[in-house]
DNA sequence: GTAACATACAACCAAATGGTTGTAGATGAG
DNA sequence: CTCATCTACAACCATTTGGTTGTATGTTAC
């Protein structure tokens, strides 16, 4: 997932209706009406939610007669968690370093090339 | 985290230049306008950005002489992935909840555990 | 075929977002 | 003290967002 990736995917989950319709569609039998049914908005609001969770991957529509279900998809998910990885893992990053300079600063002032600093 | 909580969070992250901002602030040494430097935007908007971030807690500011230093707090972090870890909760639990009827539906069949699944 | 239902989509609107510039208050340097 | 630096904040603007209503299309029921 590229950056614009990463930005969409979160500012799907940045919604408390939507993330409600993520949760609520996990079993995969709903559709969007009956979805709709359980929030204090018009109809083609739910459908512009459902909307911007599908265009992430958040959720897939499948036809079933005439309307549509939806069902959650689990992958993406684990896309929006590796995001969150990577930001933690410049912090654990961090602290590793910080432990490989305790390490090396034991010895009387030894100068390592710091390089890892690119910015 | 409340909901408008975890909106104000993933809102947070929704945005590249946020998110750099949290991985370049894990050292704690940079000042506002040490990190305005690295953006192709005024020194306002990025004050801006680290006041989104501060205010989900995602960064802190302390102040050191005329400037002020900032730094990401990683805890800040975990909430978020607890946030992600509910909705997949909801996915599992489904899963889990398929399991058990299978279990209870098919006396007969040898029921391999498949306890492995914890994802 | 007609009626009812499920969905899609366009047009519109208010509010929020992300950017700008300008002004003002602290703080350190000389 | 004076000046330059760092930050805060207000005012403003364009775009996006989240909602609305209305219209069109496809599908099932009768």
């Amino acid at each position: 997932m590229n950056e614009a990736g990463v930005d969409r995917m979160f500012h799907a989950l940045a919604d408390s209706t939507r993330r409600d319709i993520v949760r609520r569609a996990v079993t995969g039998d709903l559709s969007v009406s009956r979805l709709a049914e359980g929030y204090a908005m018009s109809f083609a609001a739910v459908q512009k939610h459902i909307a911007v969770l599908e265009k992430v991957g958040l959720v897939t529509k499948k036809r079933r007669g005439r309307e549509y279900l939806v069902s959650t998809d689990p992958d993406a998910l684990v896309l929006a968690r590796l995001a969150l990885d990577q930001l933690e893992e410049a912090w654990r990053g961090r602290v590793d370093r910080m432990a490989d300079l305790l390490a090396e600063t034991a010895p009387p002032e030894q100068r390592t090339p710091t390089k890892g600093q690119d910015r």
